[in-house]
DNA sequence: AAGTAAAGGGAAAACGTTTTCCCTTGGCGT
DNA sequence: ACGCCAAGGGAAAACGTTTTCCCTTTACTT
């Protein structure tokens, strides 16, 4: 109803030159009055140009101009696991700061796999992707040859497992770690167990570790058979399995300290199922899904500000003018929910 | 290590050209190679060319081949709400199908907002993406445009709101609703409220229908204050908001029917802030999150089988070549959980 | 033995951009 | 008057594919 007449062109055949033909002038002034270059177009061709724009509906193709600039305007998104939800928070936070950006988000499950993270950067080598942003990176060979390439790589939660100071994103999940243990610490609770992902991942390494050096410099250093690390995939069974195993064991613990919220989910469900009840023992866990506050009113956790993950990353792909490789770090907070009353 | 020299080529300035070179055979013949055009090239010819592709580790350009052929691999998601781990389920599907035949998912978030859907349909149609995929359309102008294109449009969980028989995925939302109403009148629960999404969705609608036109017939009508759909965006309000009405209302039920399982949610939360405890009225939803088992053993869920779109939504896409636009209809199958012993 | 078909392969056009040259005006300073 | 510079704009190259014509050689049919 906005346009005048029925223009809808069924099936896109207009390019540039339609719209050249169209306004009366080159293809070349087309082009940069649509790319904004100054001093090239009086007034009115500029006027011209864009009435015939907005008649047309025209829009640049995108495989013209990724031709000819040689980079296209999608962002390839690997997460390592899409199943978590967090990997679905933080896509879509990049997705919405992108969008801002006129920029594309193409979303990739690696699983974890680095054969997999392998074929999809192959890929997006291919589309010559604007930016590589890795959500759980995975040290694989490709990944070690694109660190050479212009192509920005951005890593996020999870450092670059090739070691170098790649662009990153996270929080500190060593203050982080002992934040959380000097918590418990506080409220009394000394013989905990920590529960944890394969430690493959920095981010997981560095909470295990604080968290153990904080209860060992308090005093209360945490034995091996109460670190539980089952190599699973799935951070659910993660957790079910290593407390089925503590209790198979009978060792009794005060807290469980989990590094996912996930993990912690399996963790209570196990201990549920072995006694009965979740018994008194409070449980932390990392993340902090929004839902947590309606379905998990028993968990506390360390809320990470996902949200805001898109923008920071966004950033870092952008200010590509930067020399030295930036590090955002970004505020995390433990978020007590009362292990009382849930009957 | 696993090839001859260090070769990574830095940036990918290899193109169809250098590998043509280095076979010693035309540009057209390489083309011809890789896409497995038969009957055009000898034996030893298809050797040295792949000799060379592997050597060079060449991949074709995304953006030369979709201005050739003027279409590109992308497949576009446009979901309502990445929010909801729903969308995330499917989207995640559908992402491990596309792979399967080469083709890559673009995730787009358009909040449910007519003009950020219409902006993404621009946008697709500017790559000359391969299909669009809508997991829960809204009615937008560039939409209704779209439908006489030759791109394939699907539309999951929500019909076209067009009115059109496009091409679709969801489950049988009428007989899901009725076999939810009938279980709980089985059950002896004839007061229940009905909670639900607005009604603009396809799916919300059959869902409520069925169930009011069961309780109906079955001599239980619903009246109006026990079916409440607040116009609010977000599932988690809904349900809480329309418990605290009820219970403002002093109206008492003995089940929650809800539309989605996150209403479920935000229902029994309300309720237990209201009461100090949940009830004993059961709680029943839609979808069936993996999650439920860990977190809402206390939710009997519509189980539907999100893991299973990827593959019908691909079908569909590629399976153009079909004229009766058809309709994948999978299997739902109602999740019943103990609302018993939480304590 | 001639004619024909098929196999194998190359040259070049086309796809839609952006950008580099180049040309033409006017206006200005000397 | 002369030279210069800036503004405004066009022609054409280049980006990397796929595909349509061609052409040559070989094998097979009559």
């Amino acid at each position: 109803m906005t346009r005048k007449g029925g223009n809808p062109a069924p099936d896109q055949p207009v390019s540039i030159a339609s719209v050249a033909r169209r306004a009366g002038v080159s293809i070349a002034t087309v082009s940069r009055v649509i790319n904004g270059i100054a001093n090239k177009a009086s007034a009115d061709t500029v006027a011209k140009v864009r009435e015939a724009v907005a008649a047309l509906d025209y829009r640049p193709s995108s495989a013209g101009q990724s031709l000819r600039q040689r980079k296209s305007r999608l962002v390839a998104v690997l997460a390592a696991n899409m199943a978590n939800p967090t990997m679905a928070a933080i896509a879509a936070s990049v997705e919405v700061a992108l969008r801002e950006k006129d920029l594309v988000m193409v979303l990739c499950d690696t699983h974890d796999k680095p054969e997999l993270q392998d074929e999809y950067l192959k890929e997006m080598r291919a589309q010559q992707a604007r930016a590589i942003v890795l959500l759980g990176a995975v040290a694989s060979p490709l990944l070690a040859a694109l660190r050479g390439s212009t192509t920005p790589l951005i890593f996020v939660n999870r450092l670059d497992p090739g070691g170098g100071a790649s662009p990153f994103v996270g929080i500190d999940n060593d203050a982080a770690g002992a934040d959380m243990a000097r918590h418990a610490l506080s409220r009394g609770l000394v013989r905990p167990a920590i529960i944890h992902a394969p430690l493959t991942s920095s981010a997981t390494r560095a909470r295990v570790e604080a968290m153990a050096r904080v209860y060992a410099e308090a005093g209360h250093p945490v034995p091996p058979e109460r670190r539980l690390g089952p190599p699973l995939r799935d951070h659910l069974a993660i957790g079910h399995h290593a407390v089925r195993l503590l209790v198979e064991q009978g060792l009794s613990c005060d807290a469980y300290l989990c590094t996912g919220d996930l993990i912690a989910f399996g963790a209570r469900k196990a201990l549920v199922e072995a006694r009965g009840d979740a018994g008194s023992a409070p449980f932390f866990g990392f993340d902090d899904n929004p839902l947590n506050d309606w379905v998990a009113p028993w968990l506390s956790s360390m809320r990470i500000p996902y949200a805001a993950y898109g923008e920071a990353i966004v950033d870092l792909i952008l200010s590509e003018n930067g020399e030295a490789p930036r590090q955002r770090i970004l505020p995390h907070a433990l978020v007590i929910r009362p292990a009382a009353g849930e009957g």
